[in-house]
DNA sequence: TTATCATATGATCATTTATTAATATGAAAA
DNA sequence: TTTTCATATTAATAAATGATCATATGATAA
């Protein structure tokens, strides 16, 4: 138990602990990106999209129908999707098909369903 | 390539395909709890603490030397994450020490931190 | 070409959210 | 009891975000 330095206008308490963790930890830029990533789950819009293309590949205005959003909203966050390049599409005439564009995104997905439904019985 | 009805104010290009997915979707309560549990690790500050603590048990104010965060910043999002079952703590005397309080949390970190290191190289 | 259809984009608005400063709580030390 | 220390809470503010409306793009059909 010893008493460090002030970094943020508070006591360091653990001095040791809080070194030894601060040598585990991953740099600032990549806790961002794995918060951004992270993020793209956090709507749940965005989820059914990403549940939805991980069961078959689906155009636009199927998504609409699908979920009960305005093509703008679903436009919108597929657009956030693939420039996250988590989500890729083709076009075949008019119509433009999208699919999961990434191997972990359904093994996230599943994870997180399964914490879900372990917590709420 | 039927066209299906209108609901959400445009057409539905594959009513098969739509159907399909449908009967594999989750159920609406179920996709916003999925998008609220991912949206705790939706942000740098809560990342950072989360990793953290699966590293150590550590107390408040050992989190924002570590961090550099505000004693206030950092106790509003153990706020959260205690509420949210994530993180647990226990009093000694009147520093508070807080855990992870749930196994899955280590796991979606790793999983989210993987798919980071394959996308950046 | 013009019209139509599927999708994308831009601007705006309302809501949510993270941080901060100030203050409160609650436990131990003096 | 009074003071000090660790943490929590409240209120205010600024920034981010998702949905919507209106409009634009781009491809096919007439």
């Amino acid at each position: 138990m010893e008493i460090g330095d002030i970094d943020c206008g508070i006591r360091m308490i653990h001095e040791d602990t809080v070194d030894s963790v601060k040598r585990q930890m991953p740099k600032k830029e990549i806790s961002g990106w794995l918060a951004d990533f992270f993020k793209l789950f956090g709507d749940p819009s965005r989820i059914s999209i990403l549940w939805a293309l991980s069961k078959a590949e689906m155009c636009v205005c199927d998504l609409c129908a699908l979920l009960g959003m305005k093509q703008s909203a679903v436009s919108h966050q597929l657009k956030i999707l693939k420039h996250s390049r988590i989500v890729k599409n083709r076009r075949d005439g008019k119509v433009i098909y999208y699919t999961l564009d990434d191997d972990h995104i359904e093994g996230v997905l599943k994870l997180g369903m399964r914490h879900i439904l372990e917590e709420k019985p």
